[in-house]
DNA sequence: CGGCTAGTTGCAAATCAGTCGCATGTAAAA
DNA sequence: TTTTACATGCGACTGATTTGCAACTAGCCG
């Protein structure tokens, strides 16, 4: 079982759980941030977030927790082409991976679930031997409301 | 002409003339590096490279040039799922997109074209009314030949 | 239940990628 | 040529992320 293909939202801390990987205060903090985001976050923002929870949240901490939600698959880490500077956003890994649109004009982020995505990446797996992890597809352009002032 | 679908290798300064982007010494050495290029290059290495044509070549002048062109959709932007650090990957746009798939255990970049690539972002511009300028595709996951050891 | 220990944390300093202000230099239009 | 808008080098700066280290603590063990 090597993604988290059935997952139901809320459910990082079971992961930890599940996995023997220890729990702290504040990690609960920043899993409980992540799992109740309702827009993409940057380190800093969940750092403010957490730190609302249990202020001895460090921003070390935080990328630490970030790193190992990576490692384990947990969550996925986007750029959201660089809409706002140089940093990273991260959101919840789900069962299913979608698409991120940014508009370069207004900066809205967009998502877009594909069978077509989820078909390309079994071609990807079959025709190059590869066994995928992780994937990102994400797309800059100009969103319906921006394409037609220009 | 929105984007350089017709592109033959190496016309970097053409572009500029075409547009009339003043050509300098610097940018000269810049441009034939990433035209040169055989594998994906981050901004120090286009650095380094540059200085051996034009030792005058600054690091703020790549990191401006670097932009210059990404603003003109003539490089694409890679992270290589993050490999090697958290820099970024420079390549030539050639006339079709095509899809980066990373190794996270033996760190090998394999680029592949796929047709259903293609027509996932037709479908996208389609059905999401979004019009495409930049996409990245990145993938993690294990080579064929990794894949084996494990 | 209290102690033990490996794993985790806060803190402050360090590193790293990329940016900026400004005085100087230069490409290319006239 | 002359001119001038644009580009450059330099050095300082910012913002993101990492690290070393001493103090702390989750959770296993008796």
């Amino acid at each position: 079982m090597p993604l988290p293909q059935t997952e139901m939202p809320g459910r990082l801390q079971a992961h930890f759980a599940e996995r023997g990987i220890r729990m702290t205060q504040q990690r609960r903090a920043i899993l409980s941030v992540i799992e109740t985001a309702t827009k993409h976050l940057d380190a800093s923002q969940i750092l403010r977030k957490a730190q609302k929870i249990d202020p001895s949240v460090d921003r070390s901490t935080v990328y630490r927790t970030l790193r190992l939600l990576k490692r384990q698959g947990l969550i996925d880490e986007l750029d959201l082409m660089h809409i706002n500077g140089e940093g990273h956003y991260y959101e919840r890994k789900l069962e299913r991976d979608h698409i991120h649109m940014a508009c370069l004009r207004c900066g809205k982020i967009t998502e877009f679930l594909s069978d077509s995505f989820e078909k390309l990446k079994q071609q990807v797996e079959k025709d190059c031997r590869f066994r995928i992890l992780v994937s990102r597809l994400e797309i800059g352009g100009y969103c319906a409301a921006c394409r037609g002032s220009n």
